[in-house]
DNA sequence: GGGGGCTTGTGAATTCATTCACAAGATAGG
DNA sequence: CCTATCTTGTGAATGAATTCACAAGCCCCC
Protein backbone atom coordinates (compact mmCIF):
# COMPACT_ATOMS: atom_id res chain seq x y z
CA UNK A 1 0.00 0.00 0.00
CA UNK A 2 2.71 2.75 0.87
CA UNK A 3 4.16 3.94 -2.22
CA UNK A 4 7.16 5.75 -0.84
CA UNK A 5 9.44 4.68 2.39
CA UNK A 6 7.30 5.80 5.64
CA UNK A 7 8.95 7.74 8.04
CA UNK A 8 9.89 6.05 11.65
CA UNK A 9 7.80 9.12 13.32
CA UNK A 10 4.96 8.75 10.77
CA UNK A 11 4.85 5.11 12.30
CA UNK A 12 5.10 6.01 15.67
CA UNK A 13 2.61 8.71 15.72
CA UNK A 14 -0.29 5.96 13.72
CA UNK A 15 0.23 3.62 16.48
CA UNK A 16 -0.45 6.99 18.75
CA UNK A 17 -3.83 7.66 16.61
CA UNK A 18 -4.74 4.10 16.67
CA UNK A 19 -5.03 4.31 20.99
CA UNK A 20 -6.50 7.37 20.73
CA UNK A 21 -9.30 6.21 18.25
CA UNK A 22 -9.66 3.10 20.24
CA UNK A 23 -10.56 5.84 23.43
CA UNK A 24 -12.75 7.92 21.31
CA UNK A 25 -14.58 4.61 20.38
CA UNK A 26 -14.90 3.44 23.93
CA UNK A 27 -15.99 6.63 24.92
CA UNK A 28 -18.82 5.97 22.18
CA UNK A 29 -17.87 9.13 19.46
CA UNK A 30 -18.62 8.02 15.98
CA UNK A 31 -16.82 10.31 14.68
CA UNK A 32 -13.43 12.60 14.73
CA UNK A 33 -11.66 15.53 13.03
CA UNK A 34 -7.98 15.72 12.56
CA UNK A 35 -8.44 18.69 14.43
CA UNK A 36 -9.41 16.48 17.41
CA UNK A 37 -6.81 13.62 16.94
CA UNK A 38 -4.48 16.46 16.91
CA UNK A 39 -5.49 17.85 20.16
CA UNK A 40 -5.69 14.54 22.07
CA UNK A 41 -1.79 13.67 20.70
CA UNK A 42 0.28 17.02 20.47
CA UNK A 43 0.32 17.88 17.29
CA UNK A 44 -1.27 19.37 14.48
CA UNK A 45 -4.51 19.00 12.16
CA UNK A 46 -2.19 18.96 9.08
CA UNK A 47 0.16 16.55 10.82
CA UNK A 48 -2.83 13.75 10.94
CA UNK A 49 -3.90 14.33 7.59
CA UNK A 50 -0.21 14.24 5.91
CA UNK A 51 0.48 10.88 7.76
CA UNK A 52 -3.30 9.35 6.91
CA UNK A 53 -2.58 10.47 3.30
CA UNK A 54 0.76 8.33 2.37
CA UNK A 55 -2.27 5.38 2.99
CA UNK A 56 -5.11 6.75 1.24
CA UNK A 57 -8.30 8.48 1.97
CA UNK A 58 -10.20 7.49 4.99
CA UNK A 59 -12.27 10.81 5.69
CA UNK A 60 -15.32 12.75 4.43
CA UNK A 61 -14.87 16.39 3.57
CA UNK A 62 -16.87 18.31 6.41
CA UNK A 63 -17.34 15.74 8.39
CA UNK A 64 -14.64 14.17 9.44
CA UNK A 65 -13.64 11.00 10.49
CA UNK A 66 -15.35 7.34 10.77
CA UNK A 67 -13.77 6.31 14.25
CA UNK A 68 -14.86 2.29 13.75
CA UNK A 69 -13.87 2.77 9.85
CA UNK A 70 -10.71 4.36 10.90
CA UNK A 71 -9.63 2.37 13.72
CA UNK A 72 -10.19 -0.39 11.46
CA UNK A 73 -7.76 1.34 8.78
CA UNK A 74 -5.16 2.19 11.61
CA UNK A 75 -5.15 -1.96 12.50
CA UNK A 76 -4.59 -2.98 9.00
CA UNK A 77 -1.93 -0.55 7.87
CA UNK A 78 0.01 -1.37 11.37
CA UNK A 79 -0.38 -5.30 10.68
CA UNK A 80 -2.59 -5.51 13.65
CA UNK A 81 -5.47 -7.39 12.33
CA UNK A 82 -3.38 -10.85 12.59
CA UNK A 83 -1.91 -12.64 15.50
CA UNK A 84 1.51 -12.71 15.59
CA UNK A 85 3.37 -15.41 17.71
CA UNK A 86 6.16 -14.22 19.88
CA UNK A 87 8.73 -15.89 21.72
CA UNK A 88 10.94 -14.58 24.61
CA UNK A 89 14.56 -15.61 24.88
CA UNK A 90 15.96 -14.80 28.52
CA UNK A 91 13.42 -15.35 31.30
CA UNK A 92 14.72 -13.30 33.83
CA UNK A 93 13.58 -9.97 35.44
CA UNK A 94 12.42 -8.22 32.69
CA UNK A 95 11.99 -11.42 30.60
CA UNK A 96 9.75 -12.98 33.40
CA UNK A 97 7.79 -9.41 33.50
CA UNK A 98 7.64 -9.18 29.66
CA UNK A 99 6.33 -12.93 29.47
CA UNK A 100 3.17 -11.48 31.99
CA UNK A 101 2.18 -8.45 30.42
CA UNK A 102 -1.22 -8.36 29.20
CA UNK A 103 -0.27 -5.74 26.83
CA UNK A 104 1.43 -7.76 24.92
CA UNK A 105 -1.08 -10.19 24.63
CA UNK A 106 -4.11 -7.46 24.16
CA UNK A 107 -2.64 -6.12 20.74
CA UNK A 108 -2.55 -10.02 19.15
CA UNK A 109 1.08 -10.96 20.54
CA UNK A 110 0.64 -13.92 21.48
CA UNK A 111 3.56 -14.94 23.77
CA UNK A 112 3.97 -18.99 22.59
CA UNK A 113 7.56 -19.40 23.99
CA UNK A 114 10.09 -18.88 26.36
CA UNK A 115 13.24 -20.05 26.17
CA UNK A 116 16.46 -19.65 28.45
CA UNK A 117 20.22 -21.74 28.74
CA UNK A 118 20.53 -21.59 32.80
CA UNK A 119 19.46 -25.29 33.60
CA UNK A 120 17.99 -23.94 36.59
CA UNK A 121 15.03 -22.48 35.09
CA UNK A 122 14.57 -24.79 31.82
CA UNK A 123 11.35 -26.76 33.36
CA UNK A 124 9.98 -24.24 35.07
CA UNK A 125 6.63 -22.67 34.38
CA UNK A 126 6.16 -19.16 34.00
CA UNK A 127 2.41 -18.19 33.87
CA UNK A 128 1.50 -21.55 32.04
CA UNK A 129 4.55 -21.94 29.53
CA UNK A 130 7.58 -24.19 30.00
CA UNK A 131 10.75 -22.25 29.80
CA UNK A 132 12.73 -24.71 27.30
CA UNK A 133 16.36 -25.14 26.39
CA UNK A 134 17.80 -22.63 23.81
CA UNK A 135 18.77 -25.07 21.44
CA UNK A 136 14.90 -26.08 20.88
CA UNK A 137 14.37 -23.41 19.31
CA UNK A 138 15.32 -24.23 15.27
CA UNK A 139 13.31 -27.41 16.04
CA UNK A 140 10.57 -25.33 17.68
CA UNK A 141 10.61 -22.70 14.83
CA UNK A 142 10.76 -25.53 12.41
CA UNK A 143 7.57 -27.08 13.28
CA UNK A 144 5.51 -23.86 14.23
CA UNK A 145 6.71 -20.36 12.77
CA UNK A 146 7.18 -18.03 15.64
CA UNK A 147 7.29 -14.63 13.62
CA UNK A 148 8.83 -12.21 16.82
CA UNK A 149 11.51 -13.13 18.89
CA UNK A 150 12.31 -10.52 21.93
CA UNK A 151 15.22 -10.79 23.15
CA UNK A 152 16.08 -10.37 26.88
CA UNK A 153 19.15 -11.84 27.83
CA UNK A 154 22.39 -9.57 29.12
CA UNK A 155 24.13 -7.64 26.96
CA UNK A 156 27.43 -9.97 26.51
CA UNK A 157 25.19 -13.47 25.55
CA UNK A 158 23.20 -10.54 23.30
CA UNK A 159 24.81 -10.86 19.47
CA UNK A 160 25.22 -14.62 20.02
CA UNK A 161 21.49 -15.46 20.56
CA UNK A 162 20.68 -13.35 18.14
CA UNK A 163 22.52 -15.02 15.78
CA UNK A 164 21.18 -18.72 16.78
CA UNK A 165 17.62 -16.97 16.49
CA UNK A 166 18.02 -15.68 12.93
CA UNK A 167 19.86 -19.00 12.33
CA UNK A 168 16.61 -20.74 13.32
CA UNK A 169 14.53 -18.89 10.56
CA UNK A 170 13.13 -16.05 12.49
CA UNK A 171 13.13 -12.60 11.03
CA UNK A 172 11.54 -10.22 13.39
CA UNK A 173 13.37 -9.80 16.46
CA UNK A 174 12.95 -7.24 19.48
CA UNK A 175 15.75 -6.52 21.94
CA UNK A 176 16.25 -5.00 25.21
CA UNK A 177 19.90 -5.38 25.19
CA UNK A 178 21.89 -2.06 25.47
CA UNK A 179 23.77 -2.92 22.81
CA UNK A 180 24.65 -1.91 19.07
CA UNK A 181 23.00 -5.88 17.38
CA UNK A 182 23.71 -7.00 13.64
CA UNK A 183 21.51 -8.86 11.71
CA UNK A 184 21.42 -9.77 8.05
CA UNK A 185 19.14 -7.04 5.88
CA UNK A 186 15.97 -9.48 5.70
CA UNK A 187 15.73 -9.47 9.40
CA UNK A 188 14.11 -6.65 11.28
CA UNK A 189 15.59 -5.67 14.31
CA UNK A 190 14.61 -3.23 17.06
CA UNK A 191 15.89 -1.96 20.11
CA UNK A 192 14.64 -0.74 23.01
CA UNK A 193 17.62 0.85 24.93
CA UNK A 194 16.21 1.66 28.44
CA UNK A 195 19.86 3.49 28.99
CA UNK A 196 19.88 5.45 26.51
CA UNK A 197 15.95 6.93 27.28
CA UNK A 198 17.65 7.26 31.11
CA UNK A 199 20.74 9.48 29.78
CA UNK A 200 17.64 11.07 27.19
CA UNK A 201 16.53 11.93 30.32
CA UNK A 202 19.89 12.97 32.15
CA UNK A 203 20.57 15.05 29.38
CA UNK A 204 17.18 17.43 29.35
CA UNK A 205 17.18 17.77 33.13
CA UNK A 206 21.00 18.75 32.90
CA UNK A 207 20.28 21.30 29.99
CA UNK A 208 17.63 23.74 31.52
CA UNK A 209 17.90 26.99 32.66
CA UNK B 1 26.66 24.99 26.36
CA UNK B 2 24.53 24.47 23.78
CA UNK B 3 23.58 27.21 21.65
CA UNK B 4 20.84 25.91 20.08
CA UNK B 5 18.54 23.50 20.53
CA UNK B 6 19.90 20.18 20.13
CA UNK B 7 17.71 17.23 18.39
CA UNK B 8 16.36 14.53 20.03
CA UNK B 9 18.23 12.32 17.52
CA UNK B 10 21.42 14.09 18.24
CA UNK B 11 21.19 13.32 21.94
CA UNK B 12 20.48 9.93 20.63
CA UNK B 13 23.47 9.20 19.07
CA UNK B 14 25.70 11.10 21.69
CA UNK B 15 24.71 8.01 24.33
CA UNK B 16 25.43 5.53 21.72
CA UNK B 17 29.20 6.94 20.99
CA UNK B 18 29.59 7.16 25.00
CA UNK B 19 28.79 3.71 24.84
CA UNK B 20 31.45 2.64 22.40
CA UNK B 21 33.96 5.11 23.41
CA UNK B 22 33.90 3.25 26.87
CA UNK B 23 34.17 -0.25 24.72
CA UNK B 24 37.33 1.00 23.06
CA UNK B 25 38.73 2.85 26.53
CA UNK B 26 37.90 -0.85 27.67
CA UNK B 27 39.91 -2.65 24.77
CA UNK B 28 43.08 -0.64 25.23
CA UNK B 29 42.78 2.39 22.55
CA UNK B 30 43.80 5.68 23.71
CA UNK B 31 42.89 7.36 20.16
CA UNK B 32 40.02 7.10 17.77
CA UNK B 33 38.79 8.68 15.06
CA UNK B 34 35.29 9.78 13.65
CA UNK B 35 35.11 6.98 11.07
CA UNK B 36 36.11 4.79 13.61
CA UNK B 37 33.21 5.82 15.54
CA UNK B 38 31.05 5.78 13.04
CA UNK B 39 31.68 2.84 11.85
CA UNK B 40 30.67 1.15 14.95
CA UNK B 41 27.47 3.37 14.88
CA UNK B 42 26.37 2.47 11.78
CA UNK B 43 26.58 6.34 11.01
CA UNK B 44 28.90 8.30 9.50
CA UNK B 45 32.30 10.65 10.34
CA UNK B 46 30.24 13.89 9.13
CA UNK B 47 27.82 12.88 11.16
CA UNK B 48 29.51 12.05 14.13
CA UNK B 49 31.91 15.42 13.75
CA UNK B 50 28.48 17.30 13.70
CA UNK B 51 26.85 15.93 16.75
CA UNK B 52 29.88 16.89 18.10
CA UNK B 53 30.72 20.69 17.02
CA UNK B 54 27.51 21.44 18.68
CA UNK B 55 28.98 21.72 22.15
CA UNK B 56 32.81 22.60 21.02
CA UNK B 57 35.57 21.22 19.36
CA UNK B 58 36.97 17.58 20.91
CA UNK B 59 39.43 16.67 18.54
CA UNK B 60 43.11 16.95 16.93
CA UNK B 61 43.09 17.55 13.02
CA UNK B 62 45.16 15.03 11.75
CA UNK B 63 45.30 12.60 14.94
CA UNK B 64 41.81 11.90 16.28
CA UNK B 65 39.91 12.29 19.98
CA UNK B 66 41.56 11.02 22.62
CA UNK B 67 39.75 8.31 23.82
CA UNK B 68 39.92 9.11 27.50
CA UNK B 69 38.95 13.04 27.12
CA UNK B 70 36.31 12.39 24.97
CA UNK B 71 34.97 9.90 27.83
CA UNK B 72 34.79 12.29 29.92
CA UNK B 73 33.17 15.42 27.88
CA UNK B 74 30.19 12.96 26.67
CA UNK B 75 29.53 12.41 30.30
CA UNK B 76 30.04 15.50 31.14
CA UNK B 77 27.33 16.86 28.72
CA UNK B 78 24.97 14.13 28.93
CA UNK B 79 24.92 15.21 32.73
CA UNK B 80 26.39 11.89 34.17
CA UNK B 81 29.24 13.47 35.58
CA UNK B 82 26.62 13.53 39.02
CA UNK B 83 24.52 10.63 40.31
CA UNK B 84 21.18 10.86 39.88
CA UNK B 85 18.03 9.86 42.41
CA UNK B 86 15.53 7.63 41.43
CA UNK B 87 12.01 6.90 42.71
CA UNK B 88 10.25 4.03 41.12
CA UNK B 89 6.16 3.85 41.80
CA UNK B 90 4.48 0.82 41.00
CA UNK B 91 6.25 -2.36 42.24
CA UNK B 92 5.07 -4.61 40.13
CA UNK B 93 5.86 -7.09 37.09
CA UNK B 94 8.25 -4.06 35.61
CA UNK B 95 8.48 -1.78 38.74
CA UNK B 96 10.37 -4.66 40.42
CA UNK B 97 12.09 -6.10 37.58
CA UNK B 98 13.73 -2.29 36.71
CA UNK B 99 14.41 -1.90 41.19
CA UNK B 100 17.03 -4.72 40.83
CA UNK B 101 18.32 -3.49 37.33
CA UNK B 102 22.05 -2.93 37.49
CA UNK B 103 22.36 -1.20 34.23
CA UNK B 104 20.43 1.72 35.92
CA UNK B 105 23.09 1.75 38.90
CA UNK B 106 25.93 1.72 36.76
CA UNK B 107 25.35 4.89 35.06
CA UNK B 108 24.82 6.49 38.59
CA UNK B 109 20.80 6.38 38.53
CA UNK B 110 20.90 5.13 42.08
CA UNK B 111 17.11 4.00 43.01
CA UNK B 112 16.61 5.44 46.85
CA UNK B 113 12.44 4.25 46.65
CA UNK B 114 9.91 2.37 46.42
CA UNK B 115 6.61 3.23 46.11
CA UNK B 116 2.75 1.20 45.47
CA UNK B 117 -0.60 2.05 46.59
CA UNK B 118 -0.96 -1.64 47.18
CA UNK B 119 -1.34 -2.47 51.01
CA UNK B 120 -0.22 -6.40 50.95
CA UNK B 121 2.72 -4.70 49.06
CA UNK B 122 3.74 -2.10 51.36
CA UNK B 123 5.90 -2.83 53.72
CA UNK B 124 8.11 -5.73 51.73
CA UNK B 125 11.09 -5.41 50.79
CA UNK B 126 12.55 -5.33 46.76
CA UNK B 127 16.18 -5.62 47.16
CA UNK B 128 17.16 -4.15 50.66
CA UNK B 129 14.19 -1.36 50.05
CA UNK B 130 11.36 -1.40 51.59
CA UNK B 131 7.58 -0.51 49.67
CA UNK B 132 6.77 2.54 50.94
CA UNK B 133 3.19 4.20 50.55
CA UNK B 134 2.66 6.42 47.86
CA UNK B 135 1.24 9.23 50.28
CA UNK B 136 4.51 9.24 51.68
CA UNK B 137 6.18 10.49 48.13
CA UNK B 138 6.10 14.30 49.55
CA UNK B 139 7.44 14.44 52.32
CA UNK B 140 10.39 12.30 51.80
CA UNK B 141 10.85 14.60 48.59
CA UNK B 142 11.16 17.64 50.81
CA UNK B 143 13.35 15.53 53.40
CA UNK B 144 16.02 14.56 50.89
CA UNK B 145 15.00 15.80 47.04
CA UNK B 146 14.32 13.12 44.29
CA UNK B 147 15.62 14.07 40.52
CA UNK B 148 13.98 11.39 38.90
CA UNK B 149 10.61 9.53 39.21
CA UNK B 150 10.08 6.33 37.37
CA UNK B 151 6.81 5.59 36.82
CA UNK B 152 5.30 1.78 36.42
CA UNK B 153 1.58 1.62 37.55
CA UNK B 154 -0.96 0.68 35.20
CA UNK B 155 -2.16 3.35 32.28
CA UNK B 156 -5.51 3.68 34.31
CA UNK B 157 -3.61 5.14 37.30
CA UNK B 158 -0.71 6.72 35.55
CA UNK B 159 -2.14 10.01 34.96
CA UNK B 160 -3.09 9.97 38.69
CA UNK B 161 0.17 9.43 40.01
CA UNK B 162 2.06 12.04 37.56
CA UNK B 163 -0.17 14.47 39.24
CA UNK B 164 1.13 13.62 43.01
CA UNK B 165 4.78 13.03 41.46
CA UNK B 166 4.52 16.59 40.18
CA UNK B 167 2.67 17.76 43.07
CA UNK B 168 5.74 16.99 45.80
CA UNK B 169 8.11 18.44 43.52
CA UNK B 170 9.82 16.28 41.26
CA UNK B 171 10.86 17.43 38.18
CA UNK B 172 11.75 14.80 35.94
CA UNK B 173 10.05 11.86 35.23
CA UNK B 174 10.23 8.82 32.91
CA UNK B 175 7.42 6.22 32.00
CA UNK B 176 6.32 3.15 30.89
CA UNK B 177 2.47 3.47 30.94
CA UNK B 178 1.19 3.10 27.56
CA UNK B 179 -0.59 6.44 27.23
CA UNK B 180 0.10 10.41 26.74
CA UNK B 181 0.45 12.00 29.96
CA UNK B 182 0.41 15.71 31.04
CA UNK B 183 3.11 17.53 33.05
CA UNK B 184 3.66 21.30 33.21
CA UNK B 185 6.48 22.75 31.21
CA UNK B 186 8.58 22.97 33.77
CA UNK B 187 8.54 19.12 34.07
CA UNK B 188 10.49 17.20 32.18
CA UNK B 189 8.23 13.45 30.60
CA UNK B 190 10.28 10.84 28.91
CA UNK B 191 7.43 8.08 27.94
CA UNK B 192 8.97 4.34 26.90
CA UNK B 193 6.34 2.66 25.12
CA UNK B 194 6.56 -0.84 24.46
CA UNK B 195 3.57 -1.27 22.47
CA UNK B 196 4.18 1.36 20.29
CA UNK B 197 7.50 -0.56 19.53
CA UNK B 198 5.78 -3.72 19.26
CA UNK B 199 3.24 -1.96 16.61
CA UNK B 200 6.46 -0.70 14.65
CA UNK B 201 7.99 -4.32 14.17
CA UNK B 202 4.22 -5.74 13.20
CA UNK B 203 4.51 -2.45 10.52
CA UNK B 204 7.87 -3.08 9.33
CA UNK B 205 7.30 -6.96 9.43
CA UNK B 206 3.99 -6.70 7.23
CA UNK B 207 5.28 -3.91 4.58
CA UNK B 208 8.25 -6.19 3.73
CA UNK B 209 7.87 -7.47 -0.17
C1' DG C 1 -31.54 23.52 -5.44
C1' DG C 2 -28.36 26.98 -4.03
C1' DG C 3 -25.55 29.10 -0.41
C1' DG C 4 -22.99 28.90 4.00
C1' DG C 5 -20.22 26.52 7.04
C1' DC C 6 -17.13 22.71 7.85
C1' DT C 7 -13.24 19.66 7.17
C1' DT C 8 -10.47 16.91 4.15
C1' DG C 9 -6.54 16.10 1.01
C1' DT C 10 -2.52 17.89 -0.98
C1' DG C 11 0.85 20.85 -3.62
C1' DA C 12 3.99 24.61 -2.17
C1' DA C 13 6.68 26.82 1.35
C1' DT C 14 9.25 26.41 5.26
C1' DT C 15 11.89 24.47 8.76
C1' DC C 16 14.92 20.98 10.36
C1' DA C 17 18.53 17.23 9.79
C1' DT C 18 22.05 15.04 7.21
C1' DT C 19 25.63 14.85 3.88
C1' DC C 20 29.16 17.01 1.10
C1' DA C 21 33.37 19.02 0.43
C1' DC C 22 37.20 21.55 1.63
C1' DA C 23 40.21 24.88 4.27
C1' DA C 24 42.68 24.74 8.52
C1' DG C 25 45.65 22.40 11.68
C1' DA C 26 48.43 18.78 13.27
C1' DT C 27 52.14 15.30 12.75
C1' DA C 28 55.96 12.86 10.84
C1' DG C 29 59.82 12.30 8.09
C1' DG C 30 63.43 13.80 5.31
C1' DC D 1 62.16 23.99 7.58
C1' DC D 2 59.35 22.18 4.02
C1' DT D 3 56.38 18.66 2.05
C1' DA D 4 53.18 14.79 2.23
C1' DT D 5 49.55 12.83 4.72
C1' DC D 6 45.92 12.76 8.01
C1' DT D 7 41.66 14.12 10.17
C1' DT D 8 39.02 17.69 12.23
C1' DG D 9 35.54 21.42 12.18
C1' DT D 10 32.19 23.80 9.58
C1' DG D 11 29.77 26.57 5.95
C1' DA D 12 27.07 25.26 1.88
C1' DA D 13 24.17 21.94 -0.53
C1' DT D 14 21.07 18.51 -0.37
C1' DG D 15 17.37 15.85 1.40
C1' DA D 16 13.53 14.90 4.69
C1' DA D 17 9.74 16.23 7.64
C1' DT D 18 6.49 19.53 9.05
C1' DT D 19 3.56 23.38 8.42
C1' DC D 20 0.88 26.44 5.52
C1' DA D 21 -2.83 27.54 2.83
C1' DC D 22 -6.46 26.69 -0.10
C1' DA D 23 -9.35 24.27 -3.66
C1' DA D 24 -12.46 20.50 -3.57
C1' DG D 25 -16.10 18.09 -1.56
C1' DC D 26 -19.82 17.17 1.70
C1' DC D 27 -23.87 18.32 4.67
C1' DC D 28 -27.58 20.97 6.23
C1' DC D 29 -30.93 24.25 6.05
C1' DC D 30 -33.65 27.46 4.05
N1 LIG E 1 15.89 -5.64 34.42
C1 LIG E 1 15.53 -4.55 33.78
O1 LIG E 1 14.70 -3.80 34.27
C2 LIG E 1 16.09 -4.21 32.45
C3 LIG E 1 15.76 -2.99 31.91
C4 LIG E 1 16.24 -2.64 30.65
C5 LIG E 1 17.05 -3.50 29.97
N2 LIG E 1 17.38 -4.67 30.49
C6 LIG E 1 18.24 -5.54 29.70
O2 LIG E 1 17.58 -6.76 29.51
C7 LIG E 1 18.51 -7.82 29.54
C8 LIG E 1 18.14 -8.77 30.63
O3 LIG E 1 18.17 -8.10 31.87
P1 LIG E 1 17.67 -8.78 33.19
O4 LIG E 1 17.76 -7.75 34.22
O5 LIG E 1 16.37 -9.44 32.97
O6 LIG E 1 18.83 -9.87 33.44
P2 LIG E 1 18.74 -11.28 34.20
O7 LIG E 1 20.12 -11.65 34.53
O8 LIG E 1 17.72 -11.19 35.27
O9 LIG E 1 18.16 -12.26 33.10
C9 LIG E 1 18.90 -12.70 32.01
C10 LIG E 1 18.41 -14.10 31.64
O10 LIG E 1 19.02 -14.49 30.41
C11 LIG E 1 19.44 -15.84 30.55
N3 LIG E 1 20.54 -16.09 29.62
C12 LIG E 1 21.84 -15.72 29.75
N4 LIG E 1 22.55 -16.12 28.67
C13 LIG E 1 21.68 -16.74 27.85
C14 LIG E 1 21.82 -17.37 26.58
N5 LIG E 1 22.97 -17.40 25.94
N6 LIG E 1 20.71 -17.91 26.03
C15 LIG E 1 19.53 -17.86 26.67
N7 LIG E 1 19.34 -17.27 27.87
C16 LIG E 1 20.42 -16.71 28.44
C17 LIG E 1 19.84 -15.99 31.99
O11 LIG E 1 19.81 -17.34 32.38
C18 LIG E 1 18.77 -15.16 32.69
O12 LIG E 1 17.62 -15.92 32.97
C19 LIG E 1 19.86 -7.19 29.73
O13 LIG E 1 20.47 -7.02 28.48
C20 LIG E 1 19.53 -5.87 30.36
O14 LIG E 1 20.52 -4.91 30.07
C21 LIG E 1 16.92 -5.05 31.73
N1 LIG F 1 5.00 -5.93 32.53
C1 LIG F 1 5.63 -5.47 31.47
O1 LIG F 1 6.45 -6.16 30.90
C2 LIG F 1 5.37 -4.11 30.93
C3 LIG F 1 5.97 -3.76 29.74
C4 LIG F 1 5.75 -2.48 29.23
C5 LIG F 1 4.94 -1.60 29.88
N2 LIG F 1 4.34 -1.94 31.01
C6 LIG F 1 3.50 -0.95 31.67
O2 LIG F 1 3.99 -0.72 32.95
C7 LIG F 1 2.92 -0.49 33.85
C8 LIG F 1 2.97 -1.52 34.95
O3 LIG F 1 2.85 -2.80 34.38
P1 LIG F 1 3.01 -4.13 35.23
O4 LIG F 1 2.91 -5.23 34.29
O5 LIG F 1 4.21 -4.00 36.09
O6 LIG F 1 1.69 -4.07 36.13
P2 LIG F 1 1.45 -4.68 37.58
O7 LIG F 1 -0.02 -4.74 37.75
O8 LIG F 1 2.27 -5.90 37.75
O9 LIG F 1 2.04 -3.56 38.55
C9 LIG F 1 1.42 -2.33 38.78
C10 LIG F 1 1.75 -1.88 40.21
O10 LIG F 1 1.29 -0.56 40.38
C11 LIG F 1 0.66 -0.48 41.64
N3 LIG F 1 -0.31 0.62 41.63
C12 LIG F 1 -1.54 0.66 41.07
N4 LIG F 1 -2.11 1.86 41.26
C13 LIG F 1 -1.22 2.60 41.93
C14 LIG F 1 -1.23 3.93 42.42
N5 LIG F 1 -2.27 4.74 42.22
N6 LIG F 1 -0.15 4.37 43.08
C15 LIG F 1 0.91 3.56 43.29
N7 LIG F 1 0.97 2.30 42.85
C16 LIG F 1 -0.08 1.83 42.18
C17 LIG F 1 0.01 -1.82 41.85
O11 LIG F 1 -0.21 -2.06 43.21
C18 LIG F 1 1.07 -2.74 41.25
O12 LIG F 1 2.01 -3.11 42.23
C19 LIG F 1 1.66 -0.56 33.03
O13 LIG F 1 1.29 0.74 32.64
C20 LIG F 1 2.07 -1.36 31.83
O14 LIG F 1 1.31 -1.04 30.70
C21 LIG F 1 4.54 -3.20 31.56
Amino acid sequence: MPLKRIADSTVRRLSLYLRFLEEFENAGLTTVSSDELAARGGTTSAQVRKDLSFFGSFGKRGLGYQVAELTQSMRRILGLERDWRVIIVGIGKIGSALAQYEGFQQRGFRVVGLYDSDPAKIGREVYNLPVLPIEAIAEDNRERPVDIAVIAVPASAAQRVVDQVVAAGITGIMSFAPIQLHVPADVTLNTVNMAMELERLSFALSNRE
